[in-house]
DNA sequence: CAGCATCCACCGGGATACTG
DNA sequence: CAGTATCCCGGTGGATGCTG
């Protein structure tokens, strides 16, 4: 990384690495864009199917047909891709039993579980504030009609 | 709603709710599906260019142009896009000055800046583990080619 | 300068069928 | 039951040109 992209855009500069707490300052140096970091995270949970495995597993371990199941409408395809991914980045472990037919657990593990806390502020932020966007996003189409 | 969809599938759902400080509970019922808002949360900054925009924006307001020379890689028609989508939601504000040439204002509204918080909060995620998750994606890279 | 319309390439992701 | 491979459609988003 040469240091002169590091001015072409980083949004959350000024807070993302002084004001929070539970960023060590030792793996965050200042020259970082944050842009690539949110590409980062977004390449990560942005996806469709991610951060409900995510969720799921973060409360118990579950067989692939179990998450398949919970899971309304995702493909058997897409949550093969999904779990090889999470498992790829070590958010989520895979393990297979030798048996017939064979059983297959997934489960969160420990970094995995770090990353639903600030998922939790997410949905919160989400769930709170759901209303004030429905009406912003009316005030918005009423006056579009109008315009 | 019928209350039966509910089940299918409610990652988060335990500590979504109770658990977390900043959930009114009023504004979010025990049988509202967390997919239904994780889904919506995905809809709303998942995509590639948002959170950068929201990031930018938080810092203080900006015109177009200058959005667009700060986001390295945007085309002009995505930004165009992401503004708009922004704004309908009530995340951006947007003030034009009759003048010419034509000067446009974006910035972010209280519930834009509100979003920054637990946004800050995945970054800092992200960047405290980037490296944990590089070497577990090394771990299973070369397990792969081994294999 | 800011915004909209059109065209088009690419790829995310669904359906399906096959292997161990 | 779990996973892979193939096919294919639709949406996302880039490039470009036109308007106010």
């Amino acid at each position: 990384m040469t240091t002169t992209d590091a001015a072409a855009s980083a949004p959350f500069a000024g807070r993302t690495l002084a004001d929070h707490p539970n960023v060590p300052s030792s793996t965050c140096s200042v020259d970082h864009p944050s842009s690539r970091v949110i590409r980062d995270v977004l390449s990560r949970v942005g996806d469709k199917w991610s951060l409900l495995v995510i969720g799921l597993l973060d409360e118990r371990p579950l067989r692939f047909t179990e998450l398949q199941r919970r899971i309304d409408g995702i493909s058997h395809r897409m949550l093969t891709q999904t779990l090889r991914n999470l498992q790829r980045d070590g958010l989520v472990s895979r393990t297979s039993y030798a048996e017939i037919p064979p059983r297959v657990e997934y489960a969160s593990t420990d970094l995995g579980r770090s990353l639903a806390e600030p998922v939790l502020g997410l949905v919160g932020w989400a769930a709170a504030n759901h209303e004030e966007i429905t009406a912003a996003r009316d005030v918005f189409d009423a006056a579009s009609d109008r315009g």
